[in-house]
DNA sequence: AAATCGTGGTA
DNA sequence: TTACCAAGATT
């Protein structure tokens, strides 16, 4: 009776081995690291919100929204008290809002049930909203030098490389042996240090495509280019293509002494929750041949008894002028937003006293446009409505 | 447990 | 233009 050898153990490099990945890799992040904002303070509040702004964000992105939300939010106390469209508002343009939304909630998680300071450890850690098992692992080593472990997008790509492993970086068979290696190599007396050692290496050096081996303080132990075949790890896996969808976005523009537009704040926690729009219908499957007439009537539900809750005279919406549209690409929707324009002399009677009453709902001018907490998407379906209108209003 | 959830840069 | 994918978490 033969045992089958543990994937885990084929992988697992040998302590020389450990001791040669440890040392190499911190002294080459000793001298090559880059300079970064939240790399200057020891602060687990600040390494938390720079961890979940980094999420799926490249560095270069992440850098001054971290710096304006440091000024803005400098502590656990001042996020948890904050207004969520404030939150949102620093937010915008980020992406993957609910990010924004759980570490408002994290905060409020922190401030009430954990004294006002992050726990440590990765269990504690793990309990507060959007802290996930790779964040946790990150906080717990870079703030608070715990002996912990974390696995990203980097670390697989390197640890393939480095030790041939095929097939899907994201299986379960994968995943756990990733993880099992990462436990093994973490430095004990410089967790955190090692841990970005071996991010900043996948972000700088051992990147997806044409890596620079020559430069690599680790190429010696890496069986992928001793195989001369770092393109084959890790494996590429297919991902689903983004959906073609469709939806209207209704810009209403009142020449009040200073124009303003009406807009809406997206409820729930789905797609762009907690954002502001011009008020626009729910995407649907994308027409082949775009009708304006279906459209219409989708924009004129958008209003109807439980609808968005504010009257609109259907006078109004029949003064909308179709002015083309804008194309957006989320991860798994490939949007193509139609905007309509109205143009009014002022708000009808009665229009802004209900606005008032409802949260959802706001004025503002064209001006204060830029500041508020609107997705990409938005910035572009107001921009491409701005411009033809200033471009057939003289 | 597969689907959902943004955006920007690069080839 | 299209395709890829970057310091993932949640349900």
């Amino acid at each position: 009776m033969t045992t089958t050898p543990n994937p885990q153990e084929l992988h697992a490099p040998d302590e020389d081995t450990r001791l040669h990945l440890r040392e190499d890799l911190l002294a080459w992040f000793d001298e090559h690291q880059r300079d970064l904002p939240w790399r200057k303070t020891s602060d687990p509040y600040a390494i938390w919100v720079s961890e979940i702004m980094l999420q799926q964000t490249q560095v270069i992105t992440v850098k001054d929204y971290y710096t304006r939300w440091m000024q803005t939010f400098p502590d656990v106390q001042s996020l948890a008290s904050a207004d969520r469209d404030d939150v949102m508002k620093m937010w915008a343009g980020l992406g993957y809002y609910r990010r924004a939304r759980s570490l408002h909630e994290g905060a409020q998680m922190v401030v009430d049930d954990f004294d006002g300071s992050l726990p440590s450890d990765v269990k504690g850690l793990k309990k507060i909203k959007g802290i996930g098992k790779y964040t946790a692992g990150a906080i717990s080593s870079i703030a608070f030098d715990q002996v912990e472990p974390l696995v990203d997008g980097n670390v697989e790509r390197v640890f393939a490389r480095l030790f041939a492993i095929p097939g899907d970086p994201k299986q379960t068979s994968n995943q756990k042996l990733f993880w099992s290696i990462a436990r093994d190599l973490v430095d004990p007396l410089r967790p955190g240090d090692f841990n970005q050692s071996l991010m900043e290496l996948g972000a700088v050096c051992c990147t997806p495509k044409s890596p620079t081996c020559l430069l690599c303080p680790v190429r010696e132990h890496c069986k992928a280019h001793a195989l001369g075949d770092t393109a084959s790890y890790p494996a590429k896996v297919k991902r689903a293509k983004a959906k073609p969808v469709q939806s209207e976005s209704l810009v209403i523009i009142a020449n009040t002494p200073t124009p303003q537009v009406l807009l809406y704040k997206r409820s729930g926690d789905g797609l762009l929750a907690g954002l502001m729009e011009a008020p626009s219908t729910p995407h649907s499957p994308r027409d082949t041949r775009y009708n304006k007439s279906n459209a219409m009537t989708r924009l004129a539900s958008l209003f109807e008894s439980e609808g968005l809750g504010i009257p609109l005279d259907s006078s109004v919406l029949a003064s909308a002028k179709h002015v083309g549209y804008v194309k957006h690409l989320f991860s798994h929707l490939d949007m193509r937003i139609h905007i309509f324009l109205v143009e009014l002399d002022a708000w009808p009677d009665g229009f802004v006293d209900t606005l008032e009453t409802s949260p959802s709902w706001s004025l503002v001018s064209t001006e204060e446009l830029s500041h508020q907490a609107l997705s990409k998407a938005q910035k572009k379906v107001f921009r491409s409505a701005l411009s033809s209108r200033e471009s057939s209003s003289d």
